[in-house]
DNA sequence: TTGTATGCGTTATCAA
DNA sequence: TTGATAACGCATACAA
């Protein structure tokens, strides 16, 4: 009681909360964060106090004070994006079961979004940052491991990560998809693929391997927009103005191939007999268009737990078998081909 | 340099910045935060500094000692559900030219899940709340009173909000599909609705509007699982093995609207003179179904862009004409209705 | 089991 | 135009 530090304002801190329970404010701490090191009266006086002054625990002071801020930054591409907002959803879920919060953003397609997104992020002092994909601005690097901040990237592979990595191989989900055509005994195709990198990875990938495969020409259509029902629709009635007549239609996601079926079906052609359509991603209504679409699934709720797990151990410095996880993939064949 | 503070830690700080011009670490501080009150000279110094350290502003102590955290904290029931994405999209790229993140967060569509999400949230003392919804529990507004954080509530309407509103009526949409579906001279219906409170708020108007006009009676199928394209087929099978024969289908998404098409088409039912159908939400593959679907519009762009304006004045305490904005609706009539 | 002292990296308030 | 100083609310180390 030597100095009068008595500024109460009106907010309701540690300090407060401990005068009204007649301990110091260190005490009221440990009461919240280790509460096997006070004892059984003072805690409950303390929580008595927290009850009646509606004590709310301030994580920005505490995460000044200890270095360590209990969130995550999240960059995904789209979060409109059902593959990414549903593989979002289940990382935020792991995260949120160890007491952590995910800011996620939206980077759009481009690096240089990426890159000054992550700028202004880092400012939050992330204890993880979780980036999609694996191609990053040399800057955007140069920042994420200048930080020192633990990084999971997604959502592709990669033999030298950032840090750690959890994803698939497009090019070899091209390659499968077009064994999968040529082994169905389709030898004449059409591409479809939206125009980020990925999807054109694996575009690539279908279209050498079905060229090799069967010494076929393959017809390729890239997106300038965003995929969508529109666009799977306009890309089939495009490829048969300029001469597609039938075959296999891959696509770089289930939204175009549901598209391209419909399209096929205004204009009465049988499915798979004249238009077979391998879709991408397995969306949950994949099943259910009719004729049912055959797509590449890839695992979106394992890929977050298991992204959310690994950089987890990373950032409570457990040791991690591999770096890389590969989860992969799996064709689901249904009767669109 | 009386006493020696020296503690260079690693981390570059304003303090280490300043040093390396020649300044103290507050001139840093107004080099960036109102360049207008530092000289040219020691401006171009300070930033020579930032570039060769990498320095990195940190929100963590800005937000401490200025309390003000630059972040929103915005609940939605379901970040996959693209309804609330697209928003939610928007919100954020208008909050993110106002300097603000967002932290965004799933509640399911219980409030007791919102109200354990909003505790955990409060303690990252957010600038501003965005609540989906007028429907909270006790606790819920309390906290939020409490705290003295402007709030906003999208995606509904009411007089009395926690602090400010933005959003349409439900009931008024369900009255005027009704209104719609009788005007086109429907005079049989089926209501499919998910089971979330404002979906159900919808179907009971247009039931109850619809039997007035008419007095006929609206068979009613009520989900228990989220909206998909398999449970809008399978509702109108049910509802046909119950005796649904021919009429409109009023449907809470468009999700299952796109379902209910394509059950129809698979029993050679003519839409729309067999069954006709009714969305909700106008997904951008609304337009481009076979037949084009007729559905109600939202604009969730325009909502988005008004919550975050709205949010904002709340929360530079600048004048708001009104506390509560009706965005309306629009019906958007197609070939299926 | 509890308390004291100190620092986390900023912003805000003065003073020069 | 600049700088010294004091918060901001908490966690950590150390002492009692």
């Amino acid at each position: 009681m030597s100095q009068n530090k008595e500024h109460h304002s009106g907010t309701v801190t540690m300090e407060s909360v401990g005068r009204l329970a007649g301990v110091s404010q260190v005490t009221v701490s440990r009461a919240l964060n280790d509460p096997s090191k006070v004892s059984a009266k003072t805690l409950q006086r303390i929580k008595d106090a927290i009850e009646l002054t509606g004590y709310v625990p301030n994580m920005v002071a505490g995460a000044l004070a200890s270095k360590r801020s209990h969130l995550i930054v999240a960059l995904i591409p789209s979060i409109t994006n059902f593959a990414y907002s549903e593989f979002i959803k289940h990382f935020i879920q792991v995260m949120r079961g160890h007491g952590y919060h995910v800011l996620t953003a939206e980077t759009g397609l481009s690096m240089e979004e990426e890159e000054s997104v992550l700028a202004t992020m880092l400012s939050r002092r992330p204890d993880g940052i979780m980036m999609t994909g694996i191609n990053h601005s040399a800057k955007c690097k140069r920042m994420l491991l200048g930080s020192g901040i633990p990084v999971v990237e997604i959502w592709d592979m990669t033999e030298s990560p950032i840090d750690t990595c959890v994803g698939f191989s497009h090019a070899k989900s091209g390659e499968e998809t077009a064994k999968f055509a040529h082994k169905k005994g389709y030898r004449n195709a059409l591409a479809i693929s939206a125009a980020d990198e990925r999807a054109l990875r694996r575009k690539d990938a279908f279209c050498e391997t079905f060229r090799k495969l069967g010494n076929n020409p393959v017809k390729e259509i890239c997106l300038d927009s965003p995929a969508s029902l529109e666009l799977g629709r306009k890309s089939l009635a495009q490829a048969i103005d300029e001469g597609f007549k039938n075959g296999v239609v891959m696509c770089s996601s289930d939204l175009l191939a549901h598209g391209v079926i419909i399209e096929a079906q205004t204009r009465n052609l049988r499915i798979p007999e004249d238009i077979a359509v391998i879709g991408f991603g397995n969306q949950n209504f994949a099943a259910f268009t009719v004729p049912s679409l055959t797509s590449l699934h890839v695992d979106r709720a394992y890929l977050g737990s298991q992204a959310a797990t690994a950089l987890m151990a990373r950032i409570d410095k457990k040791p991690l078998q591999k770096n890389c996880i590969d989860i992969g993939f799996e064709i689901v064949e249904r009767d669109s081909a």
